[in-house]
DNA sequence: CGTATTTGACCCGCGC
DNA sequence: GCGCGGGTCAAATACG
């Protein structure tokens, strides 16, 4: 498999820019020269069809200005939703207690729970009180929810975020015919943090994950992270993970503990351009972080570049 | 053979 | 008190 000498530098991906800068020059020369001689010998079909990509492209282009334009409407009225939230929490914060846990039983695994509370002063009151209680000290239990698209037909509930869960029940709710799942963080033994991650019923191809109290251990797969501890570190891909291709995640909302702002949950900053940004910035460092990836793309590449150079049809 | 997943049974809180 | 429904347990099963 001999491929010609513009292959490697088109194949380059970007991976290592400082290179690129050093030498550019002759490698890039002899590319454009060959793509200059496919354009001579061009005929008149190619045109066309290159023109029909154009005007794709165009139509792409503009579709993309319009989701960009509703992602920001929503992301506008999320900051505007979230602000009446936590005005009407501080307001009201007794009404916080939502009936979410109803049964807890608290007389066997009471360490274990206080070890995934992080240290929340207010649920360090004595132990008389929490057994008087225990509704009380379910509530302190933080929750949040994340959002991930994947395929419809995709079966599977299983939302990679970094840790590593054990299913420990499957259960069909009235509410939604899709069954919901239950995990467990099995990473560390005493880790409390529990998992429901359910279909939605309005969107099949949305997961809503609903994540139960805090892990007290660092996250699995976090090998490299560069200092982005507010990142969503339990959203990036693995390393290792296959990462189902098309799963990507939509959002992630924390419903609940609207004052817990160390959470190690996603938070997104929706001043848009940042946030748009950060997340292209992540999905392109995750995917040419990929061996995985950057190999599959050469091979297709080279795969396509080979079968249809000697036609000269792109 | 050890570990993870599946799935029916059971537990428990809540509303009536 | 009873039934419903969500959550959990644990034996059976699958998988590497």
């Amino acid at each position: 498999m001999a491929y010609p000498s513009w292959v490697d530098t088109s194949l380059d991906l970007n991976l290592n820019p400082l290179r690129a800068s050093n030498e550019a020059s002759p490698m890039k020369q002899e590319m454009e020269i060959n793509f200059m001689q496919l354009g001579i010998e061009t005929p008149v079909k190619q045109e066309m069809q290159a023109a029909e990509l154009v005007k794709e492209l165009n139509r792409v282009s503009a579709e993309n200005k319009k989701l960009t334009h509703m992602l920001t409407g929503m992301c506008e009225s999320y900051n505007t939703l979230k602000c009446q939230l936590e005005e009407y929490m501080s307001k009201s914060p007794e009404k916080e207690s939502s009936p979410s846990k109803k049964r807890k039983s608290e007389s066997g695994d009471n360490s274990g729970n206080v070890i995934g509370n992080g240290g929340n002063s207010e649920s360090s009151t004595s132990d008389e009180e929490s057994c008087k209680k225990p509704k009380e000290e379910a509530i302190k239990v933080k929750t949040s929810k994340i959002y991930v698209r994947t395929d419809k037909d995709d079966k599977s509930l299983l939302v990679k975020d970094g840790y590593q869960w054990r299913k420990y029940g499957q259960k069909v709710t009235r509410d939604n015919p899709c069954p919901r799942a239950y995990f467990k963080c099995s990473f560390a033994p005493s880790c409390p943090v529990k998992k429901k991650v359910q279909r939605s019923a309005e969107d099949q191809s949305l997961l809503i994950a609903t994540y139960e109290g805090e892990h007290n251990h660092p996250q699995p797969s976090q090998i490299d992270v560069t200092s982005s501890s507010s990142r969503p570190v339990a959203l990036s891909p693995l390393p290792g993970s296959a990462c189902t291709g098309s799963s990507a995640v939509t959002a992630t909302v924390e419903l609940t503990k609207s004052k817990s702002c160390q959470n190690t949950i996603f938070r997104p900053k929706v001043e848009t351009p940042d946030f748009k940004d950060y997340l292209v910035e992540q999905m392109a460092f995750s995917l040419t972080k990929d061996p995985n990836f950057t190999g599959a793309f050469a091979a297709a590449i080279s795969g396509r570049i080979n079968n249809q150079r000697p036609g000269g049809n792109w």
